[in-house]
Order: structure tokens, then C-alpha cells, then sequence
DNA sequence: TAGTCCTGGATATAGTATAACACAGCGCCC
DNA sequence: GGGCGCTGTGTTATACTATATCCAGGACTA
């Protein structure tokens, strides 16, 4: 299937995304007593190829080709219920896909922007989403475990252009 | 994990739930020019069975047991499309799974809160949260096309009800 | 009546996720 | 050292969710 370009890994510098996740992840991990092992790491790593959702079994087929790694589906399931456990990656629920997180260190609702086109997941954590999500299961006395907020649409570089094509200012209506 | 019943079947009159689910359907089709097949009634009676979320595998065991019908999954996937075109049901990204919709007739955004006890789906349509999400949206020019909000939790009943207190009080749009 | 579209039956397969068992390494306590 | 339990991963099998494809029959249209 042929896959947009997960938004701008040329866009940007994105050796700094992965290198910064795997950082924190490090940190994080160490400060908590949890052991983020080779696979662990690995499978991050890979999450991070893009800012895109990423597949299970995407990941499962790199870590076969790239890696010469024996590996079936709970190999990386298992490290990604790890990593989701630790809050370093996200399950987008509407794509069954993960996604790094891009604040692990501050812990936070999960709201998502998820471009159709380029496949950018932009993630907020916004108060006042949240918020008006808090205060409607308050009035009806809804314990709140987690939230999922997932929009679906255009982000601003797919509403407004084609790739290749002039930035054509546009009036959004 | 002990399931208990969807919603409360039993705590209202749930026929009444599927009777007018049924009649606004029934009139909304005729209205639009869409058929509302034997097959598609009886599938979106059967998603109304419970205010819980329903499994379209769920779906087909009840065609094939209690119908007698020959029924293959293409079967209620297709029921189930058309009555997510025409707003009758919702599909509920995280569970897999789907649940009638409340008020067919307005078109809303799709925000839930879902109990992981009873699994009773409550179905929001609450402007403060749609506007604070096209906020964030426009804030980053994103367009939006289709929200998805999914709270999970604990609903009142399951939660921490004292003893003593009010239960069950469901608000209709 | 013939043509066309819509609906749904039937078969096969794709895509996503977990159950269950095995085994190796490690720390621990005797 | 030897038994023990715990964690992480390998391995196999299976469950669960969803779609592709082809075809038959009925309804609508001209
Ligand atoms: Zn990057
Ligand atoms: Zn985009
Ligand atoms: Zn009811
Ligand atoms: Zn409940």
C-alpha cells in the first residue's frame, strides 16, 4: 500500500526527534526502575521513524528485514504495551497505531490532529479540551479513567497545497 | 472482570429506547430516499439491544442464531455501513464496536463516555468541548473532518453511588 | 422486455491482537 | 552450589476484526 510520506522527516531534522526520544526515554526509564532493554529501545526507535501512526506489524517487519531479529506479534506487542505502560508512546485508537509521545515526561490526555492525507499526528494537550470534557463527566458523575480525543482531517499543509505545487496562499472559508 | 449487564435494561423501559430508535429511523430513510431494509432494521434492533457497545461478530452470532439466517461477516459490516451513513448508529474507535445513535435527527459530533463496568455508552453532544477542539484546530489550521471523543471511566452507577442516592438518571437530547 | 443498479449471499483472505507454553538469565536465600 | 522465583523473550497457535471478490436475484427505468 502506498503510504504518504509521513509528514516532513525532510522537512525538519528528525535524527534530533528520535535521538531526543530515546534520551528522555533513557532518563525517564532509569529514574523509574523500568528496564528499557534493547528490544525496548528498538521498537522505539522505530515508532519514531515518523510522526506518523506506526502498525504493530510494521514494526514487526523491520525489525525482521532491518534487524535479522526472530520476532512474531507479541515480541512487539509486549514492547508496546512497555513503552505505552511508560507513557513514551501513544495508541491512536481510530488507526490502531502508535505514535511517540511527544512530552513522556509530563504526563497528559491524549488529543490528537491526524492528517488524512500526510498522516502527521499533531499532538495537544490542550486545558480547554480537557476541561469541557472534565466538567460534562462531572455533571454526570462519570469517573474519568482516559480520554481519547482523535480528530481526523487536513492539517495545514495538506488543506492548502499540493506537494510540489506553489504555497498558494489560500482564505481558508 | 466482572461484566455487568449493559446498561440497565432492566431500570427503563428499554423497548421504548427501540421502538422510537426504530420509528425515527423508519421515517428519517423514507425521508432521505434511503432504503431501510428488513436486514438493515433488524441489525440496527440489534445494535439497540443494549445501551452498550455491540460487536459486529456479536451482530452476526444473533442473525445466524436467533434468525436463522445465513449471515457472513460482508453481511454485517454492509448493514453496518449504511447505518453509519445515514447517522443511525456510531462506530466506537476504541472498543471496536458500535452503539445506537441518540439523536439521529441532528446531525453532532461524536463524543462518549464509555463505562468499563457496565459498558453503558452515554452519547454527549456538548458544544463546549466541539468548540474547544475546533479551536485548537483553527488555531493550527487544521480541518477538521471528523472528531472522535471517547472518554473512558466510570459512570455514576458504577462508580462510587452512596447509598441512598438517586440512580440511573440517564438525560436524553 | 431489456438494461441497470442495488442488495445481499458465498468464499476467501487480509489485518490486528492475544493465549499458552518454553526457556534462559538474573538475583536471592539456604 | 543448588533451588527458587521473577522478568523478558522466543515460539506456536489461535482469536478477533474487517475487506476483497464474484455472483444471483429483485427492483427500478426506459
Ligand atoms: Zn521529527
Ligand atoms: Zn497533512
Ligand atoms: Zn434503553
Ligand atoms: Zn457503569
Amino acid at each position: 500500500m502506498a503510504k504518504s510520506p509521513a509528514l516532513l522527516e525532510a522537512d525538519h531534522d528528525h535524527r534530533h526527534c528520535v535521538d531526543n526520544a530515546l534520551a528522555v526515554a533513557t532518563e525517564l526509564c532509569q529514574r523509574r526502575g523500568a528496564r528499557l532493554t534493547v528490544l525496548r529501545r528498538r521498537v522505539l526507535e522505530l515508532v519514531w521513524r515518523s510522526h506518523g501512526p506506526v502498525g504493530a506489524y510494521e514494526i514487526l517487519d523491520w525489525l525482521r528485514s532491518e534487524d535479522g531479529r526472530t520476532a512474531a506479534p507479541p515480541t512487539v506487542y509486549r514492547a508496546l504495551d512497555f513503552l505505552i505502560e511508560q507513557r513514551l508512546i501513544h495508541r491512536i485508537e481510530s488507526l490502531n497505531a502508535f505514535v511517540g509521545c511527544i512530552d513522556p515526561i509530563n504526563p497528559h490526555t491524549g488529543q490528537y490532529l491526524i492528517c488524512r492525507d500526510c498522516r502527521t499526528v499533531t499532538e495537544l494537550d490542550d486545558d480547554g479540551i480537557s476541561h469541557a470534557i472534565r466538567r460534562q463527566a462531572q455533571q454526570r458523575g462519570f469517573q474519568i479513567g482516559q480520554q481519547t480525543v482523535e480528530v481526523h482531517g487536513l492539517c495545514e499543509n495538506c488543506a492548502g497545497k499540493k506537494p510540489g505545487s506553489e504555497i498558494g496562499r489560500q482564505s481558508a472559508s
